[in-house]
RNA sequence: GGGCGUUUAGCUCAGUUGGUUAGAGCAUCUGCCUUACAAGCAGAGGGUCUGCGGUUCGAGUCCGUAAACGCCCACCA
């Protein structure tokens, strides 16, 4: 079938995802060859990808796509993350839409439509991965809650309670009165809002006076069990031991010495609610205070709350002041800025509270993985490698992580109850009376596992054997505190080793103002709506190559664009060639013209695979997308057409198209599938064919410096004849000997070459040994001769600074021989082409 | 407060270990329908590489310093 005009990603795309999972070639273990592991970052079951994902899994592709036609055993495994309160928030915004309060089913009937919620989106998930051609092993496909990845969880678990790294304690933690549940610290996100810190009178216990206590908080006062004062603070070294009263409560609570209170902030007298405030926490420890719990765990108030009772906190907050204000004890209110804990999932403020949970003790298990980061050989390494230093400080400040949540989309936890007994273990205690724990785990517990998990551990599979540790791990730089460092302890603690040996990161897309993309502002894009306009293989090339590793990338439709002109480039070109390969034959005799390309495609061989070993994709963008529209399209393809007849000619643009095709497959698969089948003697598919060698043999420095030449004589030409305007009406006069031939066919010479011009009107054309006169036919204007004029300005000036570099001693004796060499060549054809304008 | 990143053409970005006249896409200007491609071809204009200081024969690149913007971590009564 004849190729279309123009490149049409639909007709091209249509069919082809279908077939290559058919012919089983996303399948690892068909070699014994070394083997390249990617496990996906698993995407959650709670919506559509983004582009973000777009992005993340095509420069996995790239990588997996690579190594497969560089003869690795590839495995690029697939999965999806049951994203524990981001998908049950889902599933009961969904039941409450339908009228039906999630909370009043019954656990088993709830996880039923949960389990058909993450049906509906695995499916789609899954046909958003075919559109955007990923090649992954479908076979090996794992879910987070899989028979297989439970065990793992729950083998985990078992093994860091035997071995004391997990405890069950009360503790203060981070609390989403929202989700109903307990958060670590990497959920709360910090923002800036604007509040008010009111300052209350809190009077001191058998005098007039009171003490002036500023607080953003108001409602918790009901909880207060003291007013702190810094002990080096004078103004309040006499009211130390004294008593207040808490307005409105009317309860008496102590005033106690302690370095917390900040002289410098606020007031310097700092009301202590042990039980809602990490460091008031910390204070009651200290002081031996009975925290009292004002708040319910859905952010109501409770009956310590008095009239407030079952009052929302913040409708608490402004009555409470009302009443305060009312009775005397509000002085005054000031407008603030600070930074309160949101939970990152539901967006409300985080509320601190004191709560028995599970955690896991880190100091042990993340100096492991500080140790590893000092052996060389084993670490894993980081790219861009700045990125270790987050790891690396995350690992040493960490502490203890909650790891129990208060939901019923995850892990349960194998902790079983039976009065004061727990028994910790795989399975349930045969006796009766045991009572499972009815939380499950955070979802970064089973998600930290998933890079031996999902490959059968902790049976001792083969897949486990041959594909762990897996080869790099692909992901954006916010997922290095959820994530990359939690596989990182448990892989070394687990496995005793590094879960991957690269962690490549990349940056976050962001809309063209550099806004981050969100629902809110509506600035998303939909990568399935690039797909349908400009193709996969537009977007996901212009996705991997459009940045430097690890930094934003800003979206830009013009340039998805931009590239879907460089894919019809490719398209046509290789219509061009396939339009004229018949008679082709197997011999070659070897043309300057040849030469040149095959020396050109080479180096490209040679310094694509450099960067492609490096995963620095956007220097082989760059490289590919130079040779291919410039040294193929425009020069080679112009040269061939002057001898299509050639048998050698064909050969060589048919091996050179098919190492262009070969090298843009990872990035392309879909087009250069679609070219290369079209392709004499490409028996096998593209994505398992291999991948180009650099040949040595292949090079010819020489002609390729002679045909270069030429071109930069060829294009000095035109530059001069367009820049004074000549039309069709022109002659040439050469002025020596050279071999004009190759340079009059492509510049179209013939008819306007002669021996010699009378016209006094002439413009020298000089590359190298090639010279001639350029002599228009029209008036000379005046414009003309100030332009000859600016050019020998500019010429005079150009020979003065090399000639002042090269007077200079320490530049010959220390710069490379080769530069000063080439200095004095150019200073020479300067003043040669200097002497030829002033003639 | 600690750390990191960015700052290069009108816009978005490259620029490998310091070495010709700092590159690309888009945009702009000029001339071309030259049959692979007008979503193209051939040319052109546009940058004191954020400022200052230093090392060097030579700095966008290395060192120091200042600024602007952004991010992370910690603190945040």
């Amino acid at each position: 079938m004849e190729m279309e005009t123009k490149y049409n990603h639909k007709s091209v795309e249509e069919g082809k995802y279908e077939s290559w999972v058919y012919s089983g070639y996303f399948e690892c273990g068909h070699t014994n060859a070394k083997p390249f592991t990617i496990v996906i970052p698993p995407p959650n079951v709670t919506g559509k990808l983004h582009l973000g994902h777009a992005w993340d899994t095509t420069l996995q592709d790239i990588m997996i796509r690579y190594k497969r036609m560089k003869g690795f055993d590839t495995l690029w495994l697939p999965g999806m993350d049951h994203a524990g309160i981001a998908t049950q928030a889902k599933v009961d915004k969904k039941l409450q839409e339908s009228g039906i309060d999630p909370r009043s089913m019954k656990r088993e009937e709830w996880l039923k439509v949960a389990w058909d919620w993450k049906k509906e989106y695995a499916e789609n998930i899954r046909s958003q991965w075919a559109k955007l051609g990923l090649s992954l092993d479908y076979r090996k496909e794992r879910f987070t809650l899989d028979e297989g990845l439970s065990k793992a969880v729950r083998k985990v678990f078992v093994d860091l309670y035997n071995e004391g790294l997990i405890y069950r304690g009360t503790r203060m933690i981070n609390w989403d009165p929202v989700a109903k549940t307990a958060l670590s610290n990497e959920e709360v996100i910090y923002k800036d809002i604007e509040g008010s810190f009111y300052h209350i009178k809190y009077p001191i216990v058998g005098t007039e006076e009171y003490l002036e206590v500023a607080t953003t908080r108001p409602e918790t006062m009901f909880g207060d069990n003291a007013v702190a004062v810094n002990p080096e603070d004078k103004r309040y070294q006499k009211w130390i031991g004294k008593n207040v009263i808490l307005p409105i409560v009317n309860r008496e609570i102590p005033i106690i010495a302690d370095p917390h209170a900040d002289p410098e902030k606020g007031t310097g007298a700092v009301k202590i609610t042990v039980n809602h405030d990490p460091n008031d926490y910390e204070v009651g420890k200290r002081h031996n205070l009975e925290g009292i719990t004002c708040i319910n765990l859905d952010g109501t108030m409770n009956e310590v709350a008095l009239h407030y009772e079952g009052m929302d906190r913040f409708e608490c907050r402004e009555k409470l002041v009302e009443e305060l204000k009312e009775k005397g004890y509000l002085l005054s209110i000031q407008n603030i800025t600070h930074n309160v804990g949101h939970s990152e999932r539901t967006g409300v403020p985080v509320e601190p509270m004191v709560s028995k949970q599970w955690f896991v003790k880190m100091r042990p298990l993340a100096d492991k993985v500080l140790g590893n980061q000092k052996d060389k050989k084993n670490k894993v390494h980081f790219l861009p490698s700045r990125f270790e230093k987050i790891m690396n400080h995350w690992m040493e400040i960490t502490y203890d992580w909650c790891i129990s949540r208060q939901l019923w989309w995850g892990h349960q936890i194998p902790a079983w109850y039976k009065d004061d007994e727990i028994y910790v273990g795989m399975e349930a205690p045969k006796e009766e009376g045991w009572v499972q724990d009815e939380d499950v785990l955070d979802t970064w517990f089973s998600s930290a596992l998933w890079p031996f998990s999902t490959l059968g551990w902790p049976d001792k599979t083969k897949d486990f054997e041959k594909y762990y540790p897996t080869s790099v791990l692909v992901t954006g730089y916010d997922i290095i505190p959820f994530w990359v460092n939690r596989m990182t302890f448990q892989g070394l603690h687990f496995t005793g080793q590094r879960p991957f040996e690269y962690c490549y990161i990349h940056g976050l897309i962001r809309d063209k103002l550099g806004r981050k993309m969100s629902k809110s502002l509506g600035n998303g894009v939909d990568p399935m709506d690039v797909i349908e306009e400009y193709g996969a293989d537009s977007l996901r090339y212009y996705l991997a190559t459009s940045t430097a590793g690890g930094t934003d990338l800003r979206y830009e439709e013009e340039k998805v664009r931009s590239t879907w002109n460089f894919i019809n480039k490719i398209w046509n070109a290789s219509r061009f060639v396939l339009l004229n390969l018949e008679d082709y034959q197997e011999e070659m005799n070897l043309k300057d013209t040849d030469k040149w390309i095959l020396t050109r495609y080479e180096k490209t061989v040679k310094d694509v695979t450099k960067y492609m070993d490096k995963y620095e994709f956007q220097n082989v963008g760059s490289i590919l997308y130079k040779f291919i529209w410039e040294d193929f399209c425009d020069e080679y393809i112009e040269m061939a057409k002057f001898s299509l007849n050639d048998s050698t000619t064909k050969q060589v643009l048919l091996k050179v198209l098919k190492g262009i095709l070969q090298m843009l497959h990872p990035f392309m698969p879909f087009v250069t599938d679609e070219i290369y089948s079209r392709l004499p003697n490409s028996k096998e598919n593209i994505m398992v064919s291999v991948y180009p060698i650099y040949e040595k043999s292949y090079v010819f420095e020489s002609e390729e410096e002679k045909v270069t030449d030429s071109i930069q004589f060829i294009s000095t030409f035109r530059n001069v004849k367009a820049e004074h305007h000549i039309g069709k009406d022109y002659s040439v006069v050469f002025q020596n000997k050279e071999d004009y031939s190759f340079i009059s066919k492509r510049l179209k010479l013939e008819g306007h070459i002669v021996d010699a011009c009378e016209k006094s009107i002439y413009y020298p054309v000089t590359y190298k040994n090639y010279s001639l006169y350029l002599y228009d036919e029209k008036e000379e204007s005046k414009e003309d001769e100030e332009k000859k004029q600016k050019e020998i300005e500019s010429l005079k000036s150009s020979i003065q600074k090399r000639e002042t570099l090269l007077s200079n001693e320490n530049f010959c004796k220390k710069a490379p021989e080769k530069l000063v060499e080439e200095e004095k060549k150019k200073l020479e054809l300067e003043k040669k082409k200097l002497a030829e304008l002033e003639r």
